[in-house]
DNA sequence: CGGGTTTGACCGGCGC
DNA sequence: GCGCCGGTCAAACCCG
């Protein structure tokens, strides 16, 4: 993984709908943040240097989901030339103290890959969204100092609706949905 | 049978 | 160039 610069978001330009649904009673979210000094330390379990300066890390007061987006600009790496970097979309990424790994956020994934994740005991899964055409992608990785945390990496935003219907969680979804920038 | 998961192979970027 | 590493592919497998 290489470096992400990562730009923390305050918690009103949330970019996707999230709700628990109700197999996941036994989650909560956690309000505490990590910027990708600590993402790539403890999450990406890479012990490689730390190049790009980034956003503080910032508490979060409430008791939302706390997430940060990892943004994928062109950071010139020493001695690099023109910017050969590909396409890389933004990142957001926010934990979760959940027993389930799975967190229902509306969206069908289909699992595509999973890897063992240096430094960390638990593994790392790979999904895709499965709308036509819909390119996003998340991860989803346990913190192995912590296990009781697990940590969702979204790329990419969905533009389409949710194709889960909520019975009655809908209203939950609806009040996160607000948080969606126009 | 259709859709999702598993899992080893494969690939590309990067550091040495 | 070589090997490591994160990410993806895809065939086999599983399951309702």
């Amino acid at each position: 993984m290489e470096n992400h610069p990562t730009h923390f978001l305050g918690s009103s330009t949330m970019p996707f709908a999230f709700y628990l649904s109700p197999n996941t009673e036994n989650s909560h979210v956690t309000n505490s943040v990590y910027n990708s000094n600590e993402l790539n330390r403890e999450v990406l379990g890479s012990n490689r240097e730390i190049r790009s300066p980034i956003a503080q890390v910032k508490e979060v007061s409430n008791n939302k989901n706390s997430f940060m987006q990892s943004e994928n600009e062109v950071v010139k790496k020493s001695g690099n030339k023109t910017g050969q970097r590909k396409n890389r979309k933004p990142r957001f990424a926010f934990k979760t103290r959940s027993q389930v790994d799975i967190l229902d956020d509306g969206y069908r994934w289909r699992k595509y890959g999973q890897k063992a994740v240096k430094n960390n005991k638990f593994p790392r899964s790979y999904y895709r969204c499965t709308y036509e055409r819909c390119n996003v992608k998340k991860q989803v990785q346990r913190l192995s100092n912590d296990e009781g945390v697990v940590v969702t990496t979204y790329e990419g935003m969905h533009a389409h609706p949710v194709q889960k219907p909520s019975d009655n969680f809908e209203q939950i979804l609806n009040q996160m949905q607000i948080y969606r920038p126009k």
